[in-house]
RNA sequence: GCCGCCCUAGCUCAGUUGGUUAGAGCGCCAGAUUGUGGCUCUGGAGGUCUCCGGUUCGAUCCCGGGGGGCGGUACCA
């Protein structure tokens, strides 16, 4: 094979490798977040990854561009298939096709991989994982509060402080509702003021005036057409946007500045149910507030929005301030199910975007440190004894303790080396003088971890020997034991 | 998608106003230390200077195009 043959080992571009450091910390939240989806009666359900490309709705793949938003192919029998790009859709799909017989209101939760075809950025991939609970056909306002308290909950089991993250909540109807009072009747401008309102918290209210009104120029030098609102239908939509305060306090604001259209007075009574269900539940204004400027997704949520943001102070790799912004978002979206059955039926759901929760976790320190621990390791000293090093690595094993025998062909010290390097507590050392004595030697290598910090001296340091001790091959279990009980691999690191 | 900037060793980056052997730090490997990781010292490996084409006696450097990355903007279920 010649160098022009050789494939370029590289992951194509918005994918990435995941090493245990992520997995086990997204595990962990997985789980978490799943125990409390259980615990408020949601059952888990799993759907497949590809869906047929008219089931997944807005991104009809076409034969001038079929993969527009999704990766979406052509199947054998000329039907286009798609990956699926959340998990509510496939959820909308899976309620159709089995309304009958699902007991009703249907709640479950999934989690799983998503795939968006579309321009990556700085943590934002291509393909990443969600985890999502729905209730389909309760059109109570209960339900979307309901939701809302399992998502506070879910933060916490993740391992967000109270206190560092809120649920911001806010209802399309009320959008409506100010735009008909607006005089807003066109839906290309409807949309134009969501994505304008959308942006407050990057451009602010200077920036969104402008994007409401005729347009506004970027620093890069393009042009965003606006909305084309006359001031004062600007000023009303910016006052609108501006209206959070505590649950019941906003309330009222809103109702001032919505006066009295139909569908806003709709969307102010459902908010209400949702603020007396949400302080029955125990969420109080730290936790979940009202924040008109919430928008969402433009396409298919018909009436509570909510978004999870993160308010933990952040650095990334290179000491700068990030902006963690959302985790997770969902709302209430009644027409879903129709598109199948022709039936409206109310629905409600929330996602957390998991990866992106692991890496916010993870800027802000909060990552576990035993989530990094390697196994102890057996050290293979003598070739012809490997059967006697398996049986110390089963008998670890046997014990609960993550334990491998060394399989490479280098010398003790490489062994060594390896074990240090995989973030092992410890090191079983067996040779010709251990096996003659009934013997085992355990190396703590934690607390050599720790005391190399103030080592300058490498004889001496050798000559010491720290944490080393060699104990009778009976007492080989108990030993490492304790070393692992003190866990002193955070005063270590 | 559009606009702008960038691409030299595994990583972070020097450098060559176009001239023949392209550098550093960190990391990696080995030895000092015959059975011992992290400190120190010594040595070593590692580069089609992003790719393809053009200009030129000669291109890592200049020009054009592709790819990849970053920032802004648009979109974001």
């Amino acid at each position: 094979m010649t160098d022009t043959q050789r494939p370029e080992a590289r992951s194509p571009r918005g994918f990435i490798d995941r090493r245990a450091r992520d997995l086990t910390a997204e595990r962990k939240i997985l789980t978490a977040v799943s125990a409390v989806y259980e615990r408020y009666g949601f059952e888990p359900l799993e759907t497949p990854a590809f869906e047929y490309a008219d089931a997944l709705g807005k991104f009809l793949p076409d034969a001038d561009r079929p993969n527009e938003g999704v990766f979406a192919l052509q199947d054998d029998d000329e039907q286009w298939i798609a990956l699926r790009y959340d998990l509510t859709a496939p959820l909308a799909r899976f309620a159709a096709q089995n309304w009958e017989t699902l007991p009703k209101p249907f709640r479950r939760y999934a989690f799983g991989t998503v795939w968006r075809n579309e321009k990556p950025g700085p943590g934002r991939y291509r393909e990443f994982t969600q985890c999502d609970a729905d209730t389909v056909g309760s059109a109570r306002p209960e339900a979307d509060a309901e939701i809302i308290a399992m998502a506070a909950e879910g933060l916490v089991a993740a391992g967000v402080p109270e206190g560092a993250a809120v649920l911001k909540i806010n209802n399309r109807k009320l959008l409506n509702g100010l735009m008909a009072a607006a005089g807003v009747a066109d839906e290309g401008q409807k949309l134009a003021v969501l994505r304008a309102v959308d942006k407050l918290d990057r451009l602010g209210p200077d920036g969104v005036r402008l994007l409401l009104g005729e347009g506004r120029l970027d620093e890069s030098g393009a042009f965003t057409k606006g909305a084309g609102l006359n001031a004062g239908a600007a000023e009303r939509v910016l006052a609108f946007t501006a209206a959070g305060a505590g649950r019941a306090e906003t309330l009222g604001r809103l109702a001032d500045v919505i006066g009295g259209s139909a569908e806003g007075d709709e969307g102010l009574a459902e908010l209400a149910a949702i603020d007396a269900a949400l302080t029955s539940l125990g969420l109080g204004a730290d936790r979940a507030i009202f924040d008109p400027a919430v928008v969402r997704g433009l396409e298919y949520y018909t009436g509570a929005v909510f978004e999870a943001e993160l308010l933990l102070g952040t650095t990334d790799d290179k000491g700068q301030p990030v902006r963690l912004g959302s985790v997770g978002g969902g709302g209430r979206y009644d027409d879903l199910v129709a598109r199948f059955t022709g039936e409206r039926t109310p629905a409600t759901g929330f996602s957390f975007g998991i990866s992106r929760l692991a890496a916010a976790l993870r800027a802000a320190g909060r990552e576990a440190a035993a989530d990094l621990r390697g196994p102890v390791v057996v050290i293979v000293f003598d070739q012809t004894r490997m059967a006697d090093y398996f049986a110390v690595a089963g008998e670890l094993r046997g014990a609960g303790v993550p334990a491998e025998v060394y399989l490479g062909a280098s010398g003790m010290k490489a062994q060594m080396k390896y074990a240090d390097r995989r973030l092992s507590p410890a090191a079983v050392i067996i040779g010709g003088d251990e096996f003659a004595a009934g013997t085992a030697t355990v190396k703590d290598l934690d607390l050599g971890r720790a005391l190399s910090k103030g080592v300058t001296d490498n004889a001496a340091w050798r000559a010491e020997r720290p944490g080393q001790v060699t104990i009778p091959r009976a007492e080989l279990v108990a030993t490492i034991r304790k070393i692992l009980d003190a866990q002193s691999l955070d005063s270590a690191l």
